[in-house]
DNA sequence: TAGAATTATCTTGTCAACAATATTTTTGTT
DNA sequence: AACAAAAATATTGTTGACAAGATAATTCTA
């Protein structure tokens, strides 16, 4: 039997064995599917509102609610629910549903010590392999990550901040440890978030990437290993033991989807 | 006290009861529905047969065909085949499938680089926090490791090893840490698998262990973390470069399910 | 007969209904 | 009125069917 290329025709036609009671939506609203969002939008889109302070921690992500505004399969939404969890962004327990995770104190104070091992290591080998163009790049980097504090654009100084880490990673060659890195990336801010001081900024991180640098270009290992151990360390004493009040965030109109 | 997280790191569900209405596939099969299979058996059945050989690199591990030897819903499998995709024992195509996993060179090299590096930092930590029960009990596992290898159980020697890799981390505390070293502990032995000398055994490595934990007792931080540094080093000098060969096996009656 | 295009089959991806469990609301008792 | 039990609702988990895509087989042409 060929199969059809037609379409989305609407199965109200099928006569053949409709044993099933699934006319009943048959006469239904008919929403003009205006955007349906793929697996990976839908994963970038409720991790940016992790970010973003729009999903606080403890908010529940209910399945049917999620696939409503992203015009989504229930089933879409798990499996992006399952890639959170694994990232630890959200929490999954059994039979109750996903929550938006709430880090505790010393599973914070171990990402930062994760971090510094990873990354020490990455450090490390980035040292001893290094070219000169590959230098040259990360200099080009620092350079731009400093240009774009200065002119206030924060949330682009903190993507570039993010590209410097990873970008060691990459020059490091390490598949295994760029992944690690990735997930340790990805699980820091929801932890900085959560237990920042008021007054932090990301001023000082700058000076300390063009740092690290220099001991990298110099050759001295050690050094640059001392110099993003302490880096990773700054970022971690920034960091407070507040309360951290929940006030549990409607998910309705949130998400800017184009609703109809 | 040893901190137990659980078995294999996985956000997945773990609450599995078996209260299903079983009943209703009384008229549909002919046999009485033996051995339902639960999603964390099936996942470990799946990682023991890569781990025994029975499931050579490469093999194409198709949905419907573990659907019906395990007596499984295909949705089931397909949470399985994504927690052992997250762990890089299976490739997941989009579209085509998966199949075990064929670590290459590069990526073996990779992965024992990160083992040196998390486990390094773990036993910097351990060697820094241990206390007097704990450096007891390592001993303990060290000596039925010896004990076990003496006999001959070569099987539960190797599992002893593992265990006082993951005690290390538990004692350790950092539980990021932890869950790394359980990733690379899951993918570890897919590569030794694939890259193996055939004169290889695992003797030496006991006494290495006994030499990493001399020097944590003796709160020499820098020695303990050279030697499990020169540990992992050993295991990865016993790999070889030879061609893997490919023979896909059937998965008809490879698990050994009890089918009636 | 060899190779390419087409058809057929197989496999994964998507979907909506159904079942089971958790949560909330209501009702009854003290 | 407050607490507890029970019903009602809501949410997650499971299942089978259908659609889309990929692989294998076949046919057609040179």
């Amino acid at each position: 039997m060929a199969l059809r290329r037609s379409g989305t025709a609407s199965p109200s036609a099928a006569g053949a064995q409709p044993t099933s009671a699934a006319r009943r939506r048959a006469s239904t609203v008919r929403k003009p599917a205006s955007a349906r969002v793929n697996e990976d939008e839908i994963y970038q889109r409720i991790y940016a509102a992790v970010l973003d302070h729009r999903l606080q921690p403890g908010t529940k992500l209910k399945e049917v609610a999620l696939a409503e505004v992203f015009r989504a399969n229930r089933n879409v939404i798990r499996k992006v629910l399952m890639r959170l969890a694994y990232n630890r962004l959200v929490a999954l327990r059994p039979n109750r549903g996903a929550v938006v995770a709430s880090p505790s104190v010393e599973e914070s104070r171990d990402l930062f010590a994760a971090r510094r091992a990873v990354e020490a290591a990455i450090v490390d080998a980035v040292t001893r392999k290094i070219a000169a163009p590959e230098a040259k790049a990360l200099r080009a980097l620092t350079a731009s990550e400093r240009d774009a504090y200065r002119r206030g654009e924060l949330r682009k100084a903190l993507k570039l901040s993010l590209k410097f880490h990873q970008q060691l990673a990459a020059i490091a060659g390490n598949g295994v440890l760029g992944e690690f890195l990735d997930q340790l990336i990805a699980r820091t801010p929801l932890v900085v978030l959560a237990y920042r001081g008021r007054g932090t900024d990301t001023a000082c991180s700058i000076d300390q990437h063009s740092q690290i640098v220099d001991a990298i270009v110099g050759g001295d290992a050690a050094k640059a290993v001392a110099a993003m151990t302490s880096h990773l360390q700054s970022l971690e004493d920034q960091l407070d033991l507040n309360d951290n009040a929940e006030t549990p965030t409607d998910l309705g109109t949130l998400f800017d989807v184009d609703e109809d």
